[in-house]
DNA sequence: AAAGTGACGCATT
DNA sequence: TAATGCGCCACTT
C-alpha cells in the first residue's frame, strides 16, 4: 500500500462530493487521461478499496456502471453501503441500485 | 520470488 | 435479453 497508484485511487475517492457517486469505470478512465501510462482496469479500483478497507475513504460512493452497490462491501456488507448512501440523500431505484442519472459525479 | 485473487466493463455468443 | 469469456495489473500470501 501507499503506492502511487493506491494514493491516486484514494485521492480521487476522497474528492467525491457528498451525495454523489462514481463508477469504477470512471475512475479507471481518469487514470488513462492522467499521468498514468498503465492501462488501468476497473477491477483494480475496487480491488484497492477492498484490500485496504480504509475507513477514512468514502468507498460507499463508488458503484459499478449500473449504479449497483458492491455486494462484498467491506464495512458490514452492501446493506451498510446502501444505508450510508441513503443517509446522504441518495434515493434508490431498487434495493441495490442508485439512480445514476441523478447522482453520478460527472466532474471527470 | 511466484502464483493466486479480485468491489468491473465490454465485446461477443 | 441473458450468459459467457477475456483483458488487465496491484495486492496478499
Amino acid at each position: 500500500m501507499a503506492t502511487n497508484f493506491a494514493n491516486q485511487v484514494w485521492k480521487i475517492t476522497k474528492q467525491i462530493p457528498k451525495g454523489k457517486v462514481v463508477t469504477y469505470g470512471q475512475i479507471a478512465k481518469k487514470f488513462q487521461i492522467s499521468n498514468f501510462k498503465f492501462q488501468i482496469d476497473p477491477r483494480m479500483i475496487g480491488w484497492m478499496l477492498h484490500a485496504n478497507r480504509d475507513p477514512k475513504i468514502p468507498c460507499h460512493r463508488v458503484v459499478d456502471r449500473n449504479g449497483r452497490v458492491a455486494d462484498n462491501y467491506s464495512f458490514g456488507g452492501w446493506e451498510e453501503q446502501v444505508r450510508r448512501l441513503k443517509s446522504e440523500g441518495i434515493k434508490f431505484i431498487d434495493e441495490m441500485h442508485v439512480d445514476l442519472k441523478k447522482y453520478q459525479w460527472s466532474k471527470f
